[in-house]
DNA sequence: ATAGTTTATGCAACTTAATTGCATTTACTG
DNA sequence: CAGTAAATGCAATTAAGTTGCATAAACTAT
């Protein structure tokens, strides 16, 4: 991946051009799996905790990222598909918990089954996490 | 609910019985909802934050009750079916969180359709969160 | 290119959640 | 009811999330 596409990526979603936004976006791109603000200020130790902090929530307004339940306590996020937009994330993906090595991974390719719920509740959006073991460590 | 029939409960997951186990015990039961630790804090003001923390951790580990995967960096606890023991957990029922009110409920009738995840992966076990508007709310 | 404007960053500070150690109290067992 | 094992409260620490403000950097229009 480029960063004149990354650059034209931010962009697009009308977010200026810096060091900090390119450099978290690679590291999503590297990584694949989903990442925690605690793995960028791991990993990114140039930048500041709450530019890391606010370069994460301005990706989640513009649609760049997702989050992500969990159990742990601390936000997850990964990175959205091309189709999705600050009016509304397309991410009905399955997210898949490896219970070994920790790692969340977006599995793009599976889409989430049709729910019904009881009468009366109108559905906006559905979240599918799956935990087991991950390829890797299986 | 009896206070006679909570003691049992406890008993029967090895716990001894206090009156903290009681009450929060009690408060899951008639809130019906799932809960957080602020949840606990707000209305159990007779017990100090560790207590009630520990108390969710050893509800948690004796499968009394389950942690629902969520957003919004809190950990949020509802209670478990009669099925689940510290073994393993059979809370694949789905749990809806409403956008207006901001409760978590468990919808116990409704079961997690079954997942085809790509070949190499292990399931586990598998959560659906569905985000939409409660019936109160409608 | 550059001056002017808008936005991002870093720093300080604060709030809340999660967590651990230890002394004391309480619940269970015989 | 005495002895033991576990639960509680208190103090203290770590980490996550959040805001305000001054400065620095990115964009825009000459």
């Amino acid at each position: 991946m480029s960063t004149d596409h990354l650059k034209s990526v931010l962009k697009n979603h009308n977010l200026r051009v810096t060091d900090c936004r390119i450099d978290v976006m690679e590291y999503f791109l590297d990584e694949k799996s989903a990442l925690s603000q605690g793995d960028l200020e791991s990993k990114l130790t140039g930048y500041d905790r709450v530019t890391l902090y606010r370069t994460l929530n301005n990706f989640l307004e513009s649609g760049i990222l997702h989050k992500i339940p969990n159990e742990s306590g601390s936000a997850t996020y990964g990175l959205c598909h091309d189709t999705c937009s600050p009016e509304g994330h397309m991410d009905n993906h399955m997210h898949f918990k490896c219970n070994r090595c920790g790692q969340i991974e977006c599995l793009d390719k599976k889409t989430v089954p049709e729910v019904s719920l009881p009468t009366g509740y109108q559905v906006e959006s559905v979240n599918l996490i799956v935990d087991g073991v991950c390829v890797k460590c299986a």
